[in-house]
RNA sequence: GUCCCGUUCGUCUAGUGGCCUAGGACACCGCCCUUUCACGGCGGCGACACGGGUUCGACUCCCGUACGGGACGCCA
């Protein structure tokens, strides 16, 4: 039985990269029939903090993917157990107990450090395995412990020999044992147990089968595969994922990229989560031969493998220059798709909650103008790329207050002065008119236009932008319909005024 | 610095030795549709990092170089 398990530490939102962690690791529950697992890493208590747990829970909730299979794992309430794994470890002698004095680190500038400590060890030839009190005896470490000496303890690593594994994406992986200093696996003071020892303890308490994660944890395995050979448990399968980088190719992160990294921005931006979804699944995977692109959950289930999924990193194709292009456009694009392709019945709840935010919504939406309201979100749809544009550019079908685009008025009103009276006109005849369809409105219209000796074009444009204060739009007939007589007829003769 | 990983159009990708004068998607450009703008249809631009091998034949296999990324902590 296949377990799986996605494991985020609580240090912020959710990242994107997080999220397609979690959405690899559910798909591969799913298509196998396995379990889905979710655990919070929050050893680092200072760092934790309950609203990022809240704010992740909510992010899968929104991908669709909160179904887990279990109750959620919280790793600090493992720390006893994580210690006294650590413990059984020197006692067994495969971990001893390191008296040298705790070094505190800053940890900003932390990697440029540890570059730094690596090439003057390099040139000055030290040994990982030069620790004074890593071949202290048992006894005389018990008793310096026993006296209250503060320690860390270091797993004891083979001098020579080879860690190695199948990774089930990058393949064959070796590491030589001489490349992997003993790692500490409890802080010395309060012994609490660091991420490596952890992740390992929690996977095998959790009977977790296949760790599949990001690719930043690629070499770092080799230690987690040790700690799993001294505590004599038995080795999950590991499928590490390629990275999702930014357009300048670094690592997408939080401080230099901002809100575009965060799950909560493409929903708070009107994004369906299918659509984003289905997005997020493509960047690093891909379901072969057929090169499907749209899939729904369903789809993406039964495609879904681990061969499928690429070695090489993907970026992530944004500009922050350009407000257009704030995310990646292949993910704007797919976010239109899903807008005009949905069943209304599926969309038109995510077009309420968009309105409600606004304060455009009515309940009539709902009863005696449900129809309308229907017909309405189906008609604008069609040009719409996120849901924020049903209250942003689709304002005028549902508010009076809309507001009128400078450009629009100045080539739709104020280019024919003859508007002035002609809009009225078009009102008091459309007014008059007995029915209120599609037909009846084009008819009038272009009657109108023969009669008054300009073209029906005059009429469709000015009328475009007296209805709704734009330029662009869907078919003007329509348009009229659905605004509705009494509006339409009023926005018409309130634009004679603008031109 | 050491180790690990990667490299197909601008981006996401198909491709596992002959099907490849390298296919699709997004973006971009043009035409058609349309008295608007989209959608849709048709077409265009555009890539196998480089150098050596192996082979009758290499995008595909091997080696090297270059470039990019990741890891190396008493962070997770």
């Amino acid at each position: 039985m296949v377990r799986v398990r996605f494991a985020p530490s609580p240090t912020g939102y959710l990242h994107i990269g997080s999220a397609r962690t979690a959405l690899f690791n559910w798909l591969y529950a799913r298509k196998t029939g396995g379990k889905f697992l979710l655990r919070v890493e929050d050893t680092d208590l200072q760092r934790s903090t309950e609203e990022s747990v809240r704010s992740i829970v909510e992010g899968l909730e929104w991908l669709g993917i909160a179904d887990y299979d279990e109750e959620i794992v919280f790793q600090s309430r493992n720390a006893d157990k994580h210690r006294a794994a650590a413990q059984r470890l020197v006692e067994e002698g495969r971990a001893y107990r390191d008296f040298t004095p705790k070094e505190e680190r800053a940890d900003s500038d932390i990697k440029q450090e540890i570059a730094e400590r690596a090439r003057r060890g390099a040139s000055e030839g030290a040994d990982h395995r030069s620790n004074p009190f890593r071949d202290l005896p048992l006894d005389e470490s018990n008793a310096r412990a026993a006296a209250g000496e503060p320690f860390a303890v270091r797993l004891r690593v083979a001098s020579d020999g080879r860690s190695s594994f199948q990774d089930a994406v990058y393949g064959e992986q070796e590491r030589d044992y001489s490349e992997i200093e003993d790692l500490v696996l409890l802080r010395s003071g309060d012994l609490s147990p660091l991420y490596n020892l952890s992740v390992v303890c929690d996977d095998i308490e959790m009977s977790v089968t296949h760790v599949i994660r990001g690719q930043d944890h690629l070499t770092n395995t080799h230690k987690q595969i040790l700690i799993y050979e001294a505590l004599g448990a038995a080795v999950p399968v590991f499928a590490h994922l390629p990275l999702i980088l930014a357009p300048n190719k670094a690592k997408l992160s939080k401080r230099k990229h901002g809100e575009v990294v965060s799950l909560t921005t493409y929903r708070d931006r009107g994004f369906l989560p299918a659509a984003f979804r289905n997005y997020l699944a493509l960047l690093g995977w891909s379901p072969g031969e057929e090169n499907k692109e749209l899939m729904s959950l369903e789809e993406m289930v039964a495609l879904f493998s681990l061969e499928g999924i690429h070695r090489s990193n993907a970026v992530f194709n944004f500009s922050e220059a350009d407000e257009r292009q704030w995310t990646d456009q292949k993910a704007l694009w797919m976010n239109a798709e899903y807008i005009r392709t949905l069943p209304l019945a599926e969309l038109a709840p995510m077009v309420r909650a968009e309105l409600e935010s606004e304060g455009l919504w009515r309940a009539e939406y709902e009863a005696e103008r449900r129809a309308w309201f229907e017909r309405t979100v189906d008609l604008i749809r069609q040009r719409f790329y996120t849901l924020k544009d049903f209250s942003g550019q689709g304002r005028a079908y549902f508010a009076d207050d809309f507001a009128f685009d400078d450009s629009a008025v100045a080539k739709n009103l104020k280019k024919d002065a003859r508007l002035k009276e002609l809009l009225p006109g078009l009102a008091d005849r459309l007014e008059a008119s007995e029915t209120w369809t599609v037909e009846t409105i084009e008819a009038t219209l272009r009657a109108h236009a023969d009669e008054a000796g300009v073209k029906a074009g005059l009429f469709i444009n000015a009328s475009r932008t007296a209805l709704t204060g734009q330029s662009v739009g869907p078919s003007m007939f329509d348009v009229f319909e659905v605004v509705g007589r009494e509006r339409a007829v009023r926005r018409l003769r309130d634009a004679a005024r603008l031109v």
